[in-house]
DNA sequence: TCTTAAAAATTGCTTAAATCTATTGACTTT
DNA sequence: AAAGTCAATAGATTTAAGCAATTTTTAAGA
């Protein structure tokens, strides 16, 4: 019988530093060191794995980057006992070097943020509602008020607290870097009576635990804002590539 | 005139593989360098730059790392043109670090996935459809049998497309790195009637242009895999670390 | 002239060693 | 006991030298 040819495939020989983030990344996990543990000093470190200072370091750096270490200078590398931490700064970057697709960035927040309130409705706190409304109460004070800052706090706030209430750290932190930069691209506008009722609606929705409505509720006020902001966005992003 | 006195805010002199990175990147976002287009060798660069070669080489590792540049050994330095592509590593890194909170993975599959329903249905193309459709027919030849692999080719196709339906690439690179991630933890259990009716829902809800529809019937048909499977991961990822 | 193989140049990869800088903790002084 | 000083530790950076993969050039042969 006769073997089908597929296309040969190369073999690459894996580089150090890559082979190197692998093995440290496994003695993590396998619990050799704990979260918040410190490693060796990097010269004794390099000469255990058998690989020279400046791979070790590459490696070290790159596992920095994905936030799974924490290096202090003059003090030791320890293992990040915060995981996802990285999504931000990645995130950062993806949205710098793609800012053509503002609307994309926007329309994932609406999805992103709108399960959120999803999640919210199933696992909140009776604390954590009565917390959420006590900011709609604070809101209040500023409808139609030009005090932009305060606000702008307040909204923060809100959002922060439904993320939070749905108690998933994987979509909080990737939400939360969402919001800080599309945030920082466009500084939110006054609220208006109409803003209100969407906050007070993605509310009332949670209270009464009702998912769906939820959902729906943030999925109306993240459109509301997209169609809002947007061009603005726009016109800002442009503005920082000149 | 008394100043008012803030907190002293230490400061810290950057380091300069952290200066290195920002500055690389805002070249790129400058158009300094095109996608695709290759940097100067690194010594050059190193040169130019005004910082040592290792220096230089944990910068650009730890760019390559966050998926903007790609090293290519005996050839060069590339600005990638396929931005998102990091987020897959990291994702991996993730969920291979807190694997205990499995449940917190799936939980934000079903919402990632459900929302890519949601914009399938606003965003897909006739021939999508079409393809979606094909990709159903497939299936109902493997319902009840154990033909695992088979299936399970065509069961990842239909996420596939409908995440690329969904036009975002954004949300499509997270969630293709978590469908892998927990696939991998797992294998797909054999079709049955029921499975295929959830598919055949989202496919129907997406045909009638009805977001609302095909989110629920995606977040349905994840949360009854998830309630299947998770047991036997929980299991797996027991093994795994024993 | 075209093809192919060898050689050279280019570029990234790795190591080693020396030096600089920040942190920590112990020691001294008051 | 508190504050200042100093030494040890550990990360940060540079330089230089040589290795390894890729690409380009060159040269030989058909």
């Amino acid at each position: 019988m006769k073997m089908e040819k597929g296309p040969i495939v190369p073999v690459h020989r894996r580089q150090i530093s890559s082979a190197t983030i692998d093995r440290i990344l496994s003695m993590i996990s396998e619990g050799f060191w704990e979260p918040g543990e410190c490693l060796p000093p990097q010269r004794e470190l390099a000469k255990s794995l058998g690989v020279g200072m400046s791979t070790l370091r590459e490696a070290l750096q790159s596992l920095q980057t994905m936030g799974v270490l924490e290096m202090r200078h003059g003090s030791g590398t320890y293992v990040s006992n915060q995981p996802f931490t990285a999504y931000g700064k990645i995130i950062d970057v993806s949205v710098g070097l793609a800012s053509m697709d503002l609307e994309m960035f926007f329309e994932a927040r609406g999805i992103i943020e709108s399960g959120l309130a999803y999640l919210a409705a199933q696992h909140a706190t009776d604390e954590q509602i009565s917390k959420l409304f006590e900011i709609l109460d604070g809101e209040l004070e500023y409808i139609d008020e030009e005090n932009n800052d305060l606000y702008h706090d307040l909204d923060l706030s809100f959002h922060r607290l439904v993320s939070e209430m749905a108690n998933n750290q994987f979509l909080e932190q990737i939400n939360d870097a969402l919001f800080k930069v599309l945030d920082r691209l466009f500084r939110i506008l006054p609220l208006t009576k109409e803003g209100w009722k969407l906050h007070f609606a993605v509310a009332k929705a949670i209270r009464d635990r009702a998912p769906f409505i939820a959902s729906e509720a943030m999925r109306t006020l993240i459109e509301a804002s997209s169609a809002k902001y947007l061009p603005y966005m726009k016109m800002a992003a442009e503005k920082d590539k000149i």
